[in-house]
DNA sequence: CTGAAAGCGCTAACAC
DNA sequence: GTGTTAGCGCTTTCAG
């Protein structure tokens, strides 16, 4: 593990002083704005700066079996991890891998817990039946994208709520008023996200239909959607839960002879950077995945840090705000006329 | 403002090294187990080795005028001012208070918010008519017991959810299948209980009933459950979306010759102290007041150092855990025996 | 275990 | 604006 970067590594690296170094990057006193900037960046690229060291400390990061197989549903879970193992190699952090297929497989994990050389758990995206087990662990322990309802346990999570509402909100801004939630239940995620529609509805909701997929796949998106479109349900502008769900969308509004976004709009949640090429782009709201699973780190960085301490960290939970991406799938209502039922 | 506290003063302090206080502090090399203690303590005490500082900024906190001079409604209010200002005189930061009526009488911030000496704001409590001014501030914001439903503000809030959810699910473990939850509807924050209530009774909250008072005092909630009596509404748990409403819950049913627990069990949120007082006295999830008031102007501090540098703290919202105060005022289900309606 | 003293990383003061 | 230098606060080393 290369030691951490000081001031004077910066300093040397770009052949100037440590003190003009220590004044760009506090901000103090007089320093040329283009110097500066350098400085900022070669900053940012020597990782100079990071918190308490935990340097060579590992993390165990237990995954659902599931979660990682299926390439499909995980290719989220997959940013996260990507943005965990930045923030762990800038923390000089070890990342032990650790999958599980049900909540027994946590027994041998008690154990682990009492390394002497762990920094804690995350847990990433997995499902309720291990909060309890998890609950009982002697380490600091994270959720990561899920949380515990009983909050007993620290989580870093997007803010499905209002990610939801944001997409709802965007489809209401450009005048749509008979709008489709397409959702596959399950995870309290996606419940959450469903609660966010509504939020963004209001008094309007009851004009609002769901549409269930089988399955979160854009397969089982396509269908559902088909069969919607077969019953005659009303709508000018759907809300995917997910991305890959909203794909599924595109195609069958396609098929039905249905023209994004004139007759039909379209927004995904998630972000995902295939969205980009899908026809037409997919409007969608984009959540800060390499973001969650470096925070998630931070978080038990924190909590690890006052163990022990008389201040323990209180549970706490953490939601990150998400940001609109706009692309081409979504327009103004104009073209689909929809009579009341 | 007295100068931040040093290795130094605290080795002056006990008449040691400043080497053994560096060892006692971070936990590297041998101290006496005593003495590591002591050192400790007083390390505490002289407000040792607090994050950056920012001795001498100012923080504007802004709170409705309404919230200020209705005592009865504010003393939750209080609670969190008081965090708020022990971690305000930890950190030798100054506490501007500021009132407002309404969201017109933010005009004036604008101005205030480029003050150089100012660190940021901090919205306590205020409704939502000021997020929109709010948001287009340029000074770092945070709302303290409200949050932004768009996630364009950092907030830090109890997590109301899960605290409803708790107190529904210690009545539901006493035993408790019919459930009334006494509340007066308004600001987000209740409505967010009320989900915590149905998310506890799940499938059975067709059998939960909401008795809804006219106004957040302890009369009206008397009033309120008086009538629900009276209209002969079945009920033998009563969940009060605060506690000043589980204290007119009390009077009712203590006037309608009911005994709490034995025939009616109350559960309040929030945890205000009196009521340990009440007769019996009051179980409650008690929500980390004070924490509450700290922990924003932690957020505040973050989101002020990393303004202007290449990395923006990102908005976020963070909740505290709540926890249960076992009290009187909630027993097994028993003697009061409901019929189906 | 503890203290003295050397060393490290950063900032502040001052010269140019 | 930038470098030199002094100085501060903390940790580490080493002797006892």
């Amino acid at each position: 593990m290369a030691k951490r970067a000081r001031i004077r590594d910066i300093a040397e690296h770009l052949g100037i002083s440590t003190a003009t170094v220590s004044r760009a990057i506090s901000g103090k006193g007089y320093v040329r704005e283009e110097l500066g900037e350098k400085i900022r960046a070669a900053a940012i690229e020597l990782n100079y700066g990071l918190p308490e060291d935990f340097a060579g400390k590992r993390v165990l990061l237990v995954v659902s079996h599931e979660a990682m197989i299926d390439f499909e549903r995980s290719q989220f879970t997959m940013y996260v991890l990507e943005g965990l193992r930045r923030r762990a190699s800038e923390r000089g952090l070890v990342i032990d891998n650790h999958a599980i297929r049900s909540a027994d497989e946590l027994d041998g994990l008690a154990e682990l817990a009492r390394a002497s050389d762990l920094l804690g758990i995350l847990f990433l995206t997995v499902d309720d039946s291990i909060l309890k087990p998890a609950r009982s662990l002697e380490c600091p322990v994270v959720l990561v994208n899920t949380d515990d309802p009983e909050m007993r346990l620290s989580s870093v999570t997007p803010c499905n709520r209002s990610a939801a509402a944001m997409a709802a909100r965007h489809l209401t801004d450009l005048g749509h008023e008979r709008i489709a939630f397409l959702t596959k239940p399950g995870r309290r995620t996606i419940q959450r996200r469903l609660e966010g529609v509504r939020d963004a509805l209001g008094s309007r909701q009851d004009t609002m239909i769901v549409i269930e997929a089988e399955d979160w796949t854009v397969q089982a998106a396509q269908a559902a959607v088909a069969e919607a479109l077969a019953d005659d349900r009303q709508f000018t502008g759907i809300v995917a839960a997910g991305d890959i769900l909203a794909a599924g969308a595109l195609i069958a509004l396609h098929a039905a002879g249905l023209r994004v976004p004139e007759d039909v709009s379209v927004i995904g949640i998630d972000g995902l950077p295939q969205g980009a090429y899908l026809a037409p782009a997919l409007t969608t709201v984009s959540i800060p995945m390499q973001a969650i699973g470096a925070y998630s780190l931070d978080m038990l960085c924190n909590t690890a840090q006052l163990q022990g301490t008389s201040r323990n960290f209180p549970v706490s939970r953490i939601e990150l705000a998400c940001s609109l991406t706009k692309r081409n799938s979504t327009g103004l209502r104009a073209s689909r006329v929809v009579e009341p039922v």
